[in-house]
DNA sequence: GTGTGACTCAAAGTCCGTT
DNA sequence: AAACGGACTTTGAGTCACA
């Protein structure tokens, strides 16, 4: 459960760097607004094919997404 | 689906490198032994909690197993 | 020691909405 | 802009027998 904690900290921390909101960020990464929103809450558990499409989205490497926060 | 090409190559590579066959993994990982053969065939697609129990099997990040190959 | 098909069941993922 | 819910379809999780 820990990787999920860091992909919701990472992804919002990227998305608000890039002053965008989950909608936005759902629509450049092809996923559903209200699974942006579930996976940010940890309600939601991504398969790594979403993670690598919502990591293309922020322009950032998949892996990156999972790693402590620094 | 990159990254499930790139985390079948580095899982088969961290498993050899530890001379482990798939069940071992399998068991160290806490999942079935036909389950680590589909994610190395490409024919699954992990959720990330399911990568992070075999990053920690294989004692290595998360992250650092959807990475591209060195 | 690994590949594969088939299976159940829970969860991934979408789409509609309201607060 | 984001949390949250319901209903829905598709796919993943997890397991087995057999090759």
């Amino acid at each position: 459960m820990e990787v999920r904690r860091r992909l919701a900290a990472n992804m919002k921390r990227l998305r608000k760097a890039k002053g965008w909101s989950q909608e936005v960020l759902a629509d450049a990464a092809g996923v559903d607004r209200t699974y942006v929103s579930g996976i940010e809450r940890l309600v939601r558990n991504p398969t790594i094919t979403v993670l690598e499409r919502i990591a293309q989205a922020l322009d950032t490497p998949a892996g990156h997404l999972l790693d402590p926060p620094t």
